[in-house]
DNA sequence: TAGATATTTCGACAAATATCGAATTAATAT
DNA sequence: ATATTAATTCGATATTTGTCGAAATATCTA
């Protein structure tokens, strides 16, 4: 959990994510969507995977990473154990909504 | 978005919220959890503030936190984002449920 | 008013983190 | 083979972060 907190604490690494939502990129091609050096997004990319927020194949001499979904379920449910107990006024956009 | 993913990127602060789940603490019963001075846990409480993960009011000479759930919503909603597009043999766990 | 208790603010410091450029490894192409 | 392209690893550095003890603030009580 400490390691998926800490890989989604980052607005590049979030970014990263959001393009790998689209579609499975190389590390260059994710590369160039920043004003950063490689070995910065290459890091990046060393703890999304760490994390396992995402995968990579190599292709070639390319690197293509993947987004993985399942640790995202982890923390979701996480975070929906907060809204049980607790609600009273709140919870009125999401609960009884099916995801 | 960077306050809150920042604020839930510490133990103690995730299990400040655990506490809070429960039932609503004065900063000192909740530093009592800890094997940390005072002044570290008001700074967590202060983080926690900041992104609005907890509320707290002042009773006498007491300060009461109250756990926030409205914050983790949309947190929730970025979340769930990314199980749409990308989702393949995932999601077997939580899709289709009731929250 | 004086003293006790609860909490926060302040100043300091060690550890963790994001970033870079240079060097390295790996694969392709001429 | 050699040069080129893609990506990572390495070493260094500035910034951020978690922690502490001491001091300050605020509230209660005797």
């Amino acid at each position: 959990m400490q390691i998926v907190f800490k890989a989604l604490n980052d607005e590049v690494r979030r970014e990263i994510l959001e393009l790998l939502k689209s579609k499975d990129l190389s590390a260059g091609e994710i590369a160039d969507h920043f004003n950063l050096g490689k070995p910065t997004i290459s890091h990046h990319l060393d703890l999304l995977r760490q994390a396992e927020l995402v995968s990579c194949r190599k292709q070639g001499q390319f690197v293509i990473y993947s987004i993985e979904t399942s640790v995202m379920d982890e923390v979701l449910k996480w975070m929906m154990g907060f809204r049980e107990k607790h609600s009273k006024e709140q919870n009125k956009n999401i609960k009884n909504q099916t995801i």
